[in-house]
Parts: structure tokens; sequence; C-alpha cells
DNA sequence: GTCTATACGATGATAGAC
DNA sequence: GTCTATCATCGTATAGAC
């Protein structure tokens, strides 16, 4: 299989992704045409059908995008050598949070609470950010509070789970800023 | 003006909303057609339209309806002689959650980023739950903790705030478990 | 692969009788 | 106020040329 060809499909399904994107946090998930996103795009219909089945597939496809995205900016830290404590991990997570995905982050959570194929897909992305959570955190109670790895482990485990919670609850309030407000620091 | 009419009209649109926040439920805000929720009341589409203007007239009403309900459970709590303390405090508050009703309030944070009517209903009922976990606090501070008053309100702040983002995020976690799911305790 | 034009279905909303 | 029947609009998806 030419992997060339695969990489250029791969390339176009981003650049209708990324302009799916900016409709849906403008417009939200049902509410964005597939009008708009050809014109979002500079692509067309027919186009974006070429690189997508449906409208269900796109939606499933920036989702994972954007989870993915915010998961990325996490596995940073959980490698770190000096890992944060469980506050300084928020605060920075927190503010590497894109309003723009923000938004459509949290339209992603309505659509989960109706269709089974983006639950799954939020709760799996919202397992795996758990778990980078616990590796941070195991991580700082080992190398900066020295405790043996078994506990450290398993002291870890509710505190990525507040941390996830609070991280959860500020993409919210972050996401409900109206689209005017988002530039005033 | 005759309050029986009133009264009753009122009656009717409760009827509606209900009947409304059902089909929500199962079908998601945008999915919902009139003509379900039609079926669900038990009335006509013309009845629908009598006492609401549009759907998005509709759709404001049950997102009032569902935040003040879930407004309705705390406030029990605030006025309690013996105030529980805030853990106590979260774990009746997320005990009380419908799952159906959780679905509805995510999906209205869905809606909320790209609707302003729906955002300040949203933001206006976070706000005044966010208050009233105010008012629940600085009451264990003062009558349990034995603190004074004003260092209380100060010392309730943070907490109210973490206290309302674990509870948001228990109500996401609710809402994310699948409708096959709920019936398992 | 990408385009334009179009078919088909669904849905919000209205009209008018009772 | 409530109903049934209907309209008009919009949006997804496809067909077929290039």
């Amino acid at each position: 299989m030419p992997r060339l060809t695969d990489a250029r499909k791969e390339l176009r399904r981003a650049q209708i992704t990324e302009a799916a994107v900016r409709c849906f946090s403008r417009n939200g998930l049902e509410r964005t045409s597939i009008a708009e996103i050809t014109a979002e795009s500079g692509l067309s219909v027919g186009s974006i059908y070429a690189h997508y089945r449906n409208k269900a597939d796109l939606v499933q496809g920036s989702a994972r995008a954007v989870l993915a995205k915010r998961a990325e900016v996490l596995g940073e830290y959980a490698a770190s050598d000096t890992p944060p404590d469980p506050d300084e991990l928020l605060a920075r997570l927190t503010a590497a949070i894109d309003p723009a995905e923000a938004r459509v982050g949290v339209q992603t959570w309505g659509e989960a609470t109706t269709n089974l194929v983006i639950r799954d897909i939020v709760v799996d992305m919202t397992d795996r950010m758990r778990a980078m959570l616990h590796d941070c955190v195991t991580a700082w109670l080992v190398k900066v509070e020295h405790l043996e790895p078994a506990e450290a482990r398993e002291r870890a485990t509710p505190v990525a789970h507040r941390v996830m919670a609070l991280y959860q609850a500020e993409l919210l309030y972050i996401a409900l800023q109206s689209p005017t407000e988002e530039t005033a620091s």
C-alpha cells in the first residue's frame, strides 16, 4: 500500500476536521451544516463525502481529534523528570485550554449522552487522561515526596480522580464564557 | 386577571416541558422533534404552539425547569439546623441526581456554548447554586466549627467553588453512563 | 479525487375548522 | 384552546461530468 497516498489522505481528513471544529465551536455540532464546513474548509461537498462516509462519521473524527489533542498536552507532563505537584499540574492543564476546543469538548459531552459511539469515545479518552494523571501524580509522590512506588500508586488514585474532576469543571467554565469574552485575559 | 386560568396555563406548560425533558433525555435537544414531544405529552402540535412560541422557547423552558429542580434540592440543605460538612454535602447532592435529568443538564451545557439565551440561564443557575453552597458551608463553619460569621463567609468561598466543581463532574459522570446501565446501582 | 446540480426526506411552523 | 392537514424550508446524501 502506498504510504504517501495514505499520508495525503490523512492530511485531507485533518484539514476537514479542523475546519469542522472551527464551525462547531461557533454553531454547535448539530446546527453546523455540511455546507458551512464546505465553505470553511475551502473544499466542496463531494470532496468531504469522499473522505467521510457521512456527517456522523465526521463528528466522530472531530471529537477524537479534539480529545486527543487535549490528552497530548497531558502526556508531556507524565514523562517529565520534575513532576509538578497536583495543584500545579491542574493549573498548567487549565492554562493550556483553548476556548474554542473547550466549547467543542462540552458539545461532545452533550452529544455523548444520547450517541453511543460518541459516548464510547468520550469515556475512553477520559479514562486515558485519568490514567495519565495517575502516572503524573505517582511520579510526583515517588520523586518529590519520596514514597514507595506501591504506596504511591495507591494514594495517587483518588488524587487523580479529583484533579480530573476539577479539570472537567474548569473546561466547562471556559466553554461557557461567551466568544466575545474569550480574548479578555 | 383570572388566576385560575393562569394556573391552568402553567400546568399545561409544565406538562409539556416534562414530556419534552423525557424526550430530550432519550434523543437529545436538537434531535427531538416537535412530533415526538406531541406524542409523549399526549397533546397535539397546535396545542404546544399555543403555549410556546417556538421550539427554542420550549427548550429554554425545559432547561429552566431542570436546573431549577436541581437547585431546589440544594435549597433544603442551606436552611437546615444541622448543616452537613462539605464532603457529606457533596455526597447527598450527588445521591439525589436523577440520571435522565443529568443527561438533559449536560445537553444544556453543550447548547449553552453556542446559544446565548441558554448560556445566560445556565450561568445564572450555576451562580445561584454556588451561592447556596456558600450558604451551606458558611452555616456549617459557624454552627459546627464555631467560626466567626465574617471569617466563615470568607473561608467558605473556595470550598463552595470546589464542591460545585466536583458536583458538576459527578453530574457529567452520571450523564455518561448509558441508559441501560442506569438501573444498576 | 474534486466539482456542481439535484433528489429525497424530515421538521418547524401555520391555517383554519371545531 | 385544541385538533388535523398542509406548507415551505433546509440539510444530507448521491449522481454524474471533468
